[in-house]
RNA sequence: GGGCGCUUAGCUCAGUUGGUUCAGAGCAUCUGGUUUACACCCAGAGGGUCAGCGGUUCGAAUCCGUUAGCGCCCA
């Protein structure tokens, strides 16, 4: 059968995870086995998969392989996120240029066409993920907003209610004017911009030629102005005390108040007081019972209570207000200005502090079991450092403002009588009844009582997911029971305060106990300048494209080539591409064993058993090496170790160790052990690389329909010689040294050369002989008792290896590498030396570390002698 | 302004309780190579005062202090 001498992942991938599909691989139902779980972070419905889903996703990938492999009852449950105010601003855009205005549909008809969009889009998402690799039960996908997770979400917020924690409150809020809705302050993004500082004057009250001067960053709120304060330690100013200004074009009279607050060094020392646009303002403001005057419309715009420019957009204002004012005497100059701004995470537009009802959260006593689970390690951080960064917020945790003036979300269960009294209730119905019993009045009907039009924060349904997934709400226990607390949450570590920290909170809360046992925070996927990947600046590659150009295995590869976990990584296109040459070398090196002819007569060659006998204890070490890097969490480096053992043990040196002259058959035990090798390494590359690995396995051997390499276990334990891999490093230095010496001579490969060995207390393994003569083509390997006349040397410890050449040698350039080699000897002895003459060191280091050092000591000092004689020899 | 973290080869990063030549890997660079598995390859090589300074220790990339630069989070 003739293979291809280039793998072609088009030809394999499509067609085995049919295969996975058709089989039912990625099922999962509870059974006697030890679970193991993974929920998905469900990409919201708007999205399109980028580079971080492809990171991110890998990564879960790998890990609910490898327990698959391990014998465990592998569940990753996959969905989607209606992600609300992203989603309904995205409907909101796509309805306008259809002509349609949301305010001229109800809620009814605008969910609709919500729904409409999220059944067309919701899952794209999930498609790409199949194209990936993503062995997810499919059969479980979920969405935050269909029945059962809603139903958790309405049964949670009456539970929290209930409990006490949920309350209703006039405060500050973020308000993002685009999308018409408060929003949390971790959607609120703070950004440095350039602006302007404005200095206007006020003028005294009955004083027509005295004025103060304050400095904002914002002139058209002097319209909501209800005060202007100062510090009472100032001077400059203490002669106002008592008195009014007038509020410039409006010319509203306010009192001048006095707050230690006031900076006195800051702008004029004169601080502008408008309650209702500024947190620090309307704290001023409840202080000094001062009125709060709103100004502006939900949509940004200036409202009545302005008395000028009304239905303007506060910006427009800005400048209008600018002329005006300078136009008017009031302005007394501007001022170029850094300060930090908040936009809106979804919808970038600027947020303003704006009083208003909401729903809050309170969340002293539902962080605290979160805290601790985190930092006694009960949930385990990966990195670690995230600890600190946790333990900081929920220390400073803040009540979370859950109500949104949205439509597409779960709709708050709050039903309001006409009195403006209400309740709390999962159901119309049930609310009704309670209606009823409160009001004493059994005549009330559903028409007296009116749900609350606001929803609820994705979050507030998101921080449930690892227990709604499993209908953790519901009656029926079965699956919540078996499945959580899951294992491992693979995220971003952008959202360890919106969703992690949410998260664990929900899962003492709910189901005392923690939501999962460790947390793998990925980096961000960056360009390679650094620069955050994004649409705007055009710097994403579409992952799809590079799925088609390199392949799935070799992009899941190349992402993760590149992320120790919680580190930023600088992806770029030569990563995938060093993971579609992993994949080629994989290939061949399987082209090359199942081409070979085996001749079962064939007795096995020394070499080739000692081939055999070595890789099998390095194939051995090495599983552990990659067992111990995935309890660490170090993927990355679990996979830099099946890399180096594939294509340098494996393929460098078993495999050359192995390979039978040209044309020549194989022996048959040789040969079914090479393949028993692959079937090993196939099995530990698996979860990284899920379809070249799958294809090969599927050719080593004759397979059974329905069996598979996804579902077979991982290579299991053996006992191994330690002792063999030692050696063979020896043999390696001394092969190495050979090809230079070749290389050196311009003596080529097919040159037989002899060999001798002067032996000393290190360095030579005669057994390794065979290996040594195929390796580097030798005649034989002779064992000598003196040093050989007239030939090239070189040392591996402190055994002296010679290799007699036909041309003569250069007497020169022998006795410049032997003094150079001297020099670096007696300089590497010299070191030694200095530590074993301190006492303290003899007296204070471990035995093991000193004895090291007196078995360098006697390396070098042997390695010395030997050199001293061949230089003396040379010259003689 | 408060807090956290980072600085190791040209680039991206490892370095896992201070002790095997511990100064590493991959990529890039350079030198050789059409040895029929693989040029998506093979065999080699060069390259770093581990940011600077000071300290603890027999011993420091690793621990402590400090300076500089960078990044992130929160105000």
């Amino acid at each position: 059968m003739e293979i291809a001498s280039k793998y072609d992942p088009s030809q394999t991938e499509g067609k085995w995870y049919s295969y996975w599909m058709d089989n039912g691989f990625f099922k999962s139902v509870p059974d006697e086995r030890e679970p193991y779980t993974i929920v998905i972070p469900p990409p919201n419905v708007t999205g399109v998969l980028h580079m971080g889903h492809m990171l991110n996703n890998t990564i879960q990938d790998i890990l609910v392989r490898r327990a698959r492999m391990l014998g465990k009852n592998a569940c990753w449950v996959p969905g989607t996120d209606h992600a609300s105010i992203a989603t309904e601003a995205k409907v909101v855009n796509k309805l306008r240029e259809e002509g349609i205005n949301k305010s001229a549909l109800t809620r009814d008809g605008f969910l609709a066409h919500a729904w409409e969009w999220t059944d067309k889009h919701g899952g794209i998402i999930l498609e790409q993920l199949k194209k990936l690799g993503a062995s997810c039960d499919w059969d479980r996908t979920s969405f935050t907003m269909d029945e059962v997770r809603s139903q958790g979400v309405i049964r949670s917020f009456v539970d929290l209610y209930n409990k006490g924690y949920i309350y209703r409150g006039v405060r500050m809020v973020n308000w993002d004017p685009k999308a018409k809705t408060a929003v949390s302050d971790e959607e609120v993004v703070h950004k440095e911009v350039n602006s302007k500082l404005y200095y206007i004057r006020y003028q005294i009250e009955g004083a027509t030629e005295e004025y103060v001067t304050i400095a904002t960053t914002r002139p058209e709120t002097i319209l909501g102005d209800t005060a202007v304060c100062v510090n009472p330690n100032d001077e400059r100013f203490s002669h106002l005390a008592g008195k009014r200004v007038l509020v410039p074009l409006i010319n509203r009279s306010i009192p001048i108040i006095q707050d230690e607050y006031v900076d006195m060094e800051f702008g004029t020392g004169c601080l502008k007081i408008t309650p209702a646009h500024d947190i620090n303002d309307y704290e001023i403001g409840m202080r000094h019972n001062l009125n709060s005057i709103d100004i502006l419309n939900d949509d940004g715009t200036l409202s009545e209570a302005a008395e000028m420019y009304i239905g303007q957009d506060r910006f427009e204002v800005r400048k209008e207000i600018e002329t005006a004012l300078q136009e008017a005497g009031h302005l007394v100059k501007t001022e170029d200005y850094n300060n930090k701004i908040g936009y809106s995470e979804r919808t970038d537009a600027v947020i303003e502090p704006k009083l208003s009802t909401q729903w809050f959260l309170r969340m002293g006593e539902l962080s605290k079991p979160a805290l601790d689970a985190v930092m006694s390690d009960e949930v385990q951080f990966h990195p670690a450092k995230f600890k600190n960064l946790y333990r900081h917020w929920m220390e400073n945790v803040k009540d979370w403002c859950i109500s949104r003036q949205l439509w597409w979300g779960h709709r708050i269960p709050v039903y309001y009588l006409a009195d403006g009294s209400f309740v709390v209730a999962e159901t119309e119905a049930d609310a009704l009844a309670e209606a009823q019993k409160v009001t004493g009045n059994g005549a009330l009907t559903m028409a007296d009582l009116h749900q609350d039009e606001d929803v609820l924060d994705t979050w507030a349904s998101s921080w449930l997911w690892p227990i709604t997934v499993f209908d953790g709400f519901g009656e029926d226990k079965k699956e919540i029971d078996y499945y959580y607390p899951t294992n491992d949450l693979v995220t971003g570590h952008d959202i360890i305060f919106f969703w992690v920290a949410r998260m664990i909170m929900a899962g003492y809360e709910f189901k005392g106990q923690l939501p999962f046992k460790n947390v793998y925070f990925t980096g961000m996927v960056r360009d390679k300048l650094g620069r955050k990947m994004s649409k705007s600046l055009g710097n994403s590659p579409d992952p799809l494209d590079l799925i088609a150009t390199f392949g799935a295995d070799g992009v899941r590869v190349g992402m993760l080539l590149c992320s120790p976990a919680g580190g930023d990584l600088r992806f770029e296109e030569s990563l995938p591409e060093q993971g579609r040459n992993f994949a080629n070398k994989i290939w061949n090196a399987f082209r090359l064993v199942k081409n070979w002819e085996v001749d079962e007569a064939l007795p096995q060659p020394e070499s080739a058993q000692l081939a055999i006998e070595w890789f099998e204890a390095r194939l051995q070490q090495e599983r552990e090496v990659i067992a111990d890097h995935f309890d660490k969490y170090r993927v990355s480096d679990a996979l830099m170790s099946v890399y180096t053992l594939f294509w340098d043990d494996f393929s460098s040196w078993f495999l050359e160790m192995i390979k039978p002259a040209y044309q020549q058959p194989i022996d048959g035990a040789t040969y079914q052990r090479a393949i028993g090798f692959l079937d090993d390494l196939m099995r530990l590359i698996h979860p990284f690389m899920p379809f070249i690995t799958e294809e090969i396995w599927q050719q080593l051997r004759e397979r059974k329909a329905g069996e598979s390499i996804m579902v077979s276990l991982m290579p299991e334990r053996r006992d191994f010689d330690g002792q063999i891999l030692k050696q063979f490093d020896l043999l390696k230095e001394a092969i190495v040294q050979m090809r230079t010496v070749r290389k050196e001579r311009n003596v080529p490969m097919r040159d037989v050369l002899s060999l001798m060995v002067l032996t000393g207390d290190d360095g030579y393994v005669p057994r390794f002989n065979p290996v040594l003569q195929k390796l580097v083509n030798l005649d034989a390997v002779q064992a000598v008792t003196e040093k050989v006349e007239g030939a090239v040397s070189f040392f591996v410890k402190s055994s002296e290896f010679f290799v007699p050449l036909e041309s003569n040698i250069n007497v020169e350039e022998e006795l410049e590498k032997l003094e150079s080699e001297l020099k670096y000897t007696e300089g590497f002895l010299a070191g030694v030396m200095k530590k074993l003459s301190n006492e303290r060191f003899v007296a204070g280091a471990p035995e093991k570390v000193v004895a090291m050092e007196q078995q360098k000591r006697a390396d070098a000092e042997a390695r010395i002698a030997a050199l001293k004689e061949s230089l003396a020899r040379l010259k003689a």
